[in-house]
DNA sequence: ACCTGAACACCGTTCAAGT
DNA sequence: ACCTGAACACCGTTCAAGT
């Protein structure tokens, strides 16, 4: 019986959550499937898309039904969204933003912030800017909780779980946000 | 002539503007300086460590003389800063981001940003949120910036040299600070 | 103290050859 | 079409030995 593409990113899944990115490497993935490293380019043309592919896995398997109507609230709940899709799996904040930062895949959030901002009645021209900080935001913010988190569950320090200030610091940009739709500022028409 | 820590940070940066990060490995920075790799660990005790004096060369040669006393102005400042420092080097906003995301050095514009919002009238517990807020929007700004810029440079497409939407994102994030600073919330004293 | 030489335990990717 | 085996061109790090 021969893989499929999809087997290819489960048990890259299964070794990134288990081992950590580093870990995941072509000739360890293909160990795993009772393969050698060369029969994976049969199936994926490189490991970048490959990691591309599993980007948007953790993102699929995180996605949730969308509740909110009014534009903030839909901001707030593809932020946590997106959070909490990457926490779920270790080093998922740093998978995901590494493949988003080199276009690779995972373009789901930055679409989903910008279909969220389109309603805001912000200026044209500010919403990709708008969602972009968003996102920076949440991938920022999100990387850094994961590595700290990470470091004390490892190390030999006592957990320290503070709680996290993600919805404050989300609370920023969103006030920042309000303050552009509030503002008469330069709209295209009118 | 042996060498000294300097030299081989001062190498690594030229070799980091000429190849980019992925060039800059141990062995090749040993080539450069006429040594052999193993001859490295006796000047720095791991690849990290060092990639942490680079970046903290990298903000250094980029600092400047504070103008502005206001807190917004200073938060402007130190920003501006941040990024035109790291827009100075060959994937330097690559190197910032994952020296400071491992905790390996590059702490000065964090430290640089909690100075200024602490003159703000934040509520003190917010002034770390908001620091890390404006650091990470600067960071993943400038890398998303910089990766384009390089891939527009090395590649086949025609220059599209779209004017920087950086102090718009700025400005939303600082708009949300102003909301902070102006609203009664929950300041610890009175 | 500073460095070499050799080794250890790996990488991603290509490619001729097999079935 | 899918896979093996071998190779290419590398990695970071350790360590005994030299000066």
């Amino acid at each position: 019986m021969s893989r499929t593409r999809e087997d290819l990113v489960r048990v890259a899944l299964r070794l990134l959550d288990a081992h950590g990115l580093a870990d995941v490497t072509m000739r360890r993935l293909a160990a795993e499937l009772g393969l050698q490293a060369s029969a994976l380019y049969h199936h994926v043309p490189s490991k970048q898309v490959l990691l591309g592919q599993v980007a948007d896995e953790v993102l699929r398997l995180g996605a949730r039904p969308r509740r909110a109507t009014a534009w903030d609230d839909r901001v707030v709940e593809v932020a946590h969204e997106l959070r909490d899709a990457m926490l779920a799996y270790r080093d998922g904040a740093e998978l995901v933003s590494t493949v988003i930062a080199f276009g690779l895949g995972a373009s789901q959030p930055l679409a989903d912030l910008t279909a969220a901002l389109a309603d805001a009645g912000l200026p044209g021209d500010l919403v990709p800017t708008a969602a972009r900080t968003v996102l920076h935001f949440v991938l920022g913010h999100t990387l850094e909780e994961q590595t700290h988190l990470q470091a004390g569950s490892a190390g030999a320090i006592e957990d320290d779980p503070r709680p996290s200030d993600f919805a404050a610091g989300l609370g920023i940009v969103l006030d920042g946000l309000r303050v552009a739709v509030a503002r008469p500022g330069l709209p295209l028409t009118r």
